[in-house]
DNA sequence: TTATCCTTGCTAATCGTTTAGCTGACACGG
DNA sequence: CCGTGTCAGCTAAACGATTAGCAAGGATAA
């Protein structure tokens, strides 16, 4: 069933039909009506494949992931779903793992940047898509797929070290500003920190709002009391420890994750003390362990959804030319805290501030 | 750039070039030689939605959840993704959340059921896609969907109540018997149950894998050891002290899922009691919590990568037009046992098994 | 009445491929 | 030398929509 066949069921034109269904051109109520009543009768779809070829638009969104397992690579994908649905707008999902076959044919590309290239690439010239949308979680030198792309590109989640392509990310800083002054304002002086990665771009922008925090509230940090981590729990247990064990502890310690900060809250268990009564403890992200430790986890909550909607918005506003050169290229999506049972108030000599 | 200008370029016709493209026909050497060189200064790559269009095939593969963010759901889509890509397959996904604003235009259709199958139909026959997956978390009934159907359906990870469709679920029923022996086999002898919802066919599945494992150690279970719950925290723990709190409380609960085991743990500690020691517990899924409990939950790993490699590869052989006539209709991927730490040996009067 | 304008609906070109079917060249056997 | 077979490579139709541009008819104004 086609659209000849419907335009010869209603005794009209081929154009007439497409008229009737895109609601394009004036078309007379009883031709409307034939028209309407042969498409229902028969439950006649458009084939949007051949639309597309005609109008050089799939109405696609490419959603490229490095791997769709991350913890919040689904509530990203569910807020660039529900924007994309709403604009009319389909999800053509690339788990990059996905096109590991593909490459092995080409294997001299072996960096992954070029495979993340190579996979843009293959999404946009193939036409399947109108515009990527890049899921990234580690900050990525993207340079050079900027240049061979005509068509819109933005990328959530990390940052884009590329400053000429949009990207939506959420305020590693002031959230992490935020959560030390949350410490301070609860009395705690003595503040140890677990770091992420320290080449990662989010270990360093959360270093960088810790830094503020002490700084706006009139404190020197203690460099003992700043640990290197690496995003893992077991990282959290030994760091954690290590604090517990000092002469001095902190009173509180701010683990760059919920996976650290669990490590961390079990350290401090297992060296016979109380979380939150003896050390205060701050986690980050809000997976969903951190509902379920014992106490449940003080942390903060990354807008994954509205990180993914605002990409989408961003793809689809550009997709529609709207007038984007006064927008800035990087939204960033602000976080917030989810205050649980893991902090206590103390009274500290010196006042709260 | 497009297959005409490149055989202008290689001083060929259109139809050389895509013989050489797609190696359907023998072409001489030479010409061959002009042509890829041709191709690959331009970078050309075949329009696919023109392909599609020809050939009547668009290589892509529908993939319908119910909520991308739902825990099992983004590694069966790995699952599904990597299998597919393997075969130059690529994903369509839809959330089903996102089809609603869709769906709002035609406001009649408000059962659930019925949305699933316009939502399928939208997928198909607007010929984007190939074939679809449908992802369920429930049991849901899907009668009418086949009739309307000309294109391969296979239903993952839920069961189809309509048997004239391929499904591919997980063994409910074995794996619960399983844990409950493993339990026997651990001493235990008055071991609890907090089930499911009981509506639910999972539920009633892991019953039933729970009862056979009693008759089959030659046991009778203890009625009021066999308590409702709903799958959510909040009744683990209730159920949980219900049980702790009986004048012969059991030595072991079989929690039907992850949560309900976090709260009955929870409840345990609560008591007073030690999870081992005074009560065994078991879970279901290994979700991530699972190996983040304290002490870290025994429970039943669903291998949903497999399930989703198992949808893929079913759906990619019905569109090559294997022979399935003698393959199931339902593919069940077996589940395992991971043993951690919170199961504890006994010894029962009566003996192991 | 005639010129002008507006509206509806048609014809046919177009998007970029694939592929059936034809042509012509060449090889080979009788 | 002719008939036959094989093969490379071409032409052109087809896939199913959209849309520019034209034709025809009716309304309106002078």
């Amino acid at each position: 069933m086609n659209i000849r066949k419907i335009a010869e069921l209603a005794g009209v034109s081929t154009a007439t039909v497409s008229y009737v269904l895109n609601g394009t051109k004036n078309v007379t109520a009883d031709k409307k009506k034939r028209v309407m009543e042969v498409v229902s009768k028969y439950g006649y779809q458009t084939n949007s494949i051949a639309k597309s070829l005609r109008v050089k638009r799939t109405d696609n969104i490419g959603v490229l992931v490095e791997d769709i397992r991350g913890f919040s690579v689904p509530a990203i994908i569910n807020g660039i779903s529900e924007r994309a649905g709403e604009n009319g707008y389909r999800i053509l999902l690339n788990d990059l793992q996905m096109l590991e076959s593909l490459f092995n044919k080409y294997d001299q590309i072996t960096q992954h940047k070029d495979r993340i290239n190579a996979a843009i690439s293959l999404l946009l010239y193939g036409a399947r898509v109108d515009a990527v949308i890049y899921v990234g979680m580690f900050d990525r030198d993207i340079t050079g797929i900027i240049n061979a792309i005509d068509k819109p590109l933005v990328i959530a989640y990390s940052t884009a070290s590329e400053t000429a392509v949009r990207s939506v990310t959420y305020d590693n800083e002031n959230i992490s500003c935020e959560a030390i002054k949350y410490l301070f304002n609860q009395g705690h002086r003595r503040i140890a920190v677990i770091t992420g990665l320290s080449r990662t771009f989010p270990a360093r922008a959360r270093m960088k709002g810790v830094l503020r925090a002490f700084k706006e509230a009139g404190y020197e940090p203690d460099a003992s009391l700043i640990l290197n981590g690496d995003w893992e729990y077991a990282a959290g247990y030994s760091r954690g420890s290590e604090l517990v064990d000092m002469k001095d502890p902190p009173t509180a310690i701010f683990a760059m994750n919920d996976l650290m900060a669990a490590g961390t809250m079990d350290a401090i268990s297992d060296a016979g003390l109380n979380v939150p009564k003896d050390i205060s403890v701050v986690g980050f992200d809000n997976r969903e362990i951190a509902a379920y430790l014992r106490p449940k986890l003080t942390t903060v909550d990354i807008d994954l959804k509205g990180i993914g909607l605002a990409a989408a918005q961003t793809v689809i506003d550009m997709l529609r030319n709207r007038d984007l050169t006064t927008t800035p290229k990087k939204t960033v999506i602000p976080c917030k805290m989810v205050l649980r049972n893991t902090v206590a108030t103390i009274n500290f000599s010196k006042g709260a501030l």
